[in-house]
DNA sequence: GATCCTGTTGCTAACGTTGACAATTGATGA
DNA sequence: TCATCAATTGTCAACGTTAGCAACAGGATC
């Protein structure tokens, strides 16, 4: 057994070993027309012989294609990412693409890091969830030949398509469901690293109650996390001691709530209901089971990979915002 | 506004805006020795002026090093996996290198197209979580000179470290413990994803009962998720009614297991006691809190990391395997 | 026999960077 | 004055691939 390191085959090795160029290998490489039959099979015969790979950094650095797509999440202990990971991973395989994964932390400069790299590596292009304050990033990335599908927020430049779902109506419709079961002092677990640009689910939680003339809880806002649920939901039972609803950011942060909503000595749903915003799978197997808001991952991941297929193939640089309708999925704890 | 795609700005541009050869700018911008101090100043206001980023393909292909790592896990959806990747995506961080994550269904044929992509773009190491029936194609890269960690199994091969828990002991801590507590109808829910050499669990968990001259109860192999806990306990429960006890193959597993116990009429702990591993997140969160093995996310991603870095800046291309103690942690499942 | 195809194949120059080494400069010392 | 030296900068050839076009063969057409 030697030192591992072996040098690596080259299209030239083929050549030599078939006696031809490397032109004409890497022709059957690339399954290019114009290769007689006989050549073909001769040059793969040789190819499985000597184990040769394409080298995709040479490939890339002369086609400007990677044959990749990067997926760019904020936290991936966030169970909704690994879910969506997996079904964007299966759609875009079936281009014949691998798909990479990174997380920024919800942190801009992480994220610069992220997106320099997948971008100096070619990648076909990448889905992102943005981080906080990084418009003007995404923008200088799309200016740069980037091509990105944002999720979860509008942003209007060439290069940039926006994929979002309809979260207003989400929150809306928790809203008038609690409504439509008596409760009356319904706060909001926000989260904290939204700007006010994204805070969609408060408009529409606002909303609901100024329509019915009523008048919302308090909105407080953590880190979208279990963590961020224990610590808001604690606040807000201090502003407001007669809180009977709480509508939450995610379903993560729900059953923080619900945990300490339970560990302060109230029940879930009897004096205080919970609503979330995901459909986690865990949501479903809880106990109580959670009532939320399904932000459905294999819609998303259509979407998503629809739009950076649509930037790949095709030569246009625009690409209209998409809006995925959601559901609300009532259950136990409410 | 243009059509995006503008040119990328190279080494040439900004030696050409700064007169000099590209050469001296790309010794300024590897903070490579023997440059004038005005001539590193011009040089840095230029490439700031002109945006340039170097192109990491090209590097790449030239030194053979991208700079990057990737961590290959069989299924993201499992919450240990996303936890592990924050841990080893921070600690690959401190060398200045990019973690890139991708997943392989637990499919051979995934793995290999992934592990293809990442040695195809030069990544300095991956840490894999070896698919099933894979051990030939991981010493086949590792003979293209890809190095790699392998997790949880033990390759001998040059250019493959080991890093795994000890699993016997874990399964033999759990066991002693339920045997313990009284219980003596003990079943183990294992994985049907691990070939017998993986089974380690398993043996600790025999072993266990062996030396207390005692019978162990059924083991039944099943998907590690959520829904194989709920299949596998099921058929645990067909084939001995009287079960008091299970050990799960992980959290999420003893998860679905709690459920269908539950669903079909006997309560957890009182008539079934249940123990996972991992100690996932969620394993604290859930009622009743699941007593588990702790298999230390961070004790890991110190292992691994440091392996992967003797790997990358020292000449050899052996590790001796590492072997990581675990933890019993009693909750209330047990 | 010259011309024009058509189907194959080869040659050469990129792509953007780094490695090895040569060239230039100005200062130093004999 | 000239060799010597150190510090700085430049030249050229890689790295492994693909793009564009030229070259070649053999058959069909005139």
């Amino acid at each position: 057994m030697d030192g591992g390191n072996v040098a690596r085959t080259t299209l030239d090795d083929v050549a030599q070993r078939v006696g031809m160029s490397a032109r004409t290998v890497s022709r059957v490489v690339n399954n290019e027309y114009g290769v007689a039959e006989a050549t073909r099979k001769q040059v793969l015969e040789a190819i499985e012989e000597l184990g040769y790979r394409p080298n995709l950094l040479a490939r890339a650095l002369i086609t400007k294609r990677s044959g990749t797509v990067g997926l760019v999440g904020g936290d991936m202990t966030d169970p909704y990412f690994p879910a969506l990971a997996e079904a964007v991973h299966h759609r875009v395989s079936e281009s014949g693409r691998t798909t990479f994964f990174a997380c920024t932390g919800n942190d801009p400069s992480r994220q610069d890091l992220v997106l320099r790299s997948l971008w100096s590596y070619a990648v076909d292009g990448v889905i992102v969830f943005p981080a906080p304050d990084s418009i003007d990033q995404l923008r200088s990335y799309a200016r740069l030949g980037l091509r990105i599908v944002v999720v979860d927020d509008v942003i209007d430049a060439p290069g940039i398509a926006c994929v979002r779902f309809d979260l207003e109506s989400g929150a809306h419709l928790a809203a008038r469901h609690l409504l439509g079961r008596g409760r009356r002092r319904v706060g909001m677990l926000a989260s904290e690293l939204s700007p006010p640009r994204r805070r969609r689910r408060e408009r529409g939680f606002v909303a609901a109650f100024e329509e019915a003339d009523l008048d919302h809880g308090a909105i407080v806002r953590s880190p979208p996390t279990v963590q961020g649920g224990e610590t808001g939901v604690d606040r807000l039972l201090d502003l407001e001691p007669d809180l009977d609803a709480v509508v939450a950011y995610n379903d993560v942060m729900a059953i923080g709530a619900m945990r300490t909503v339970e560990a302060r000595g109230r029940r879930v749903p009897d004096d205080i209901a919970v609503v979330g915003f995901d459909d986690i799978e865990l949501s479903a197997y809880i106990r109580p089971a959670l009532t939320t808001v399904r932000l459905d991952r294999s819609l998303l991941s259509i979407e998503v990979t629809r739009a950076l297929h649509s930037f790949i193939d095709a030569p246009g640089d625009r690409f209209n915002p998409v809006v995925l309708p959601v559901e609300l999925v009532v259950r136990q704890s409410s």
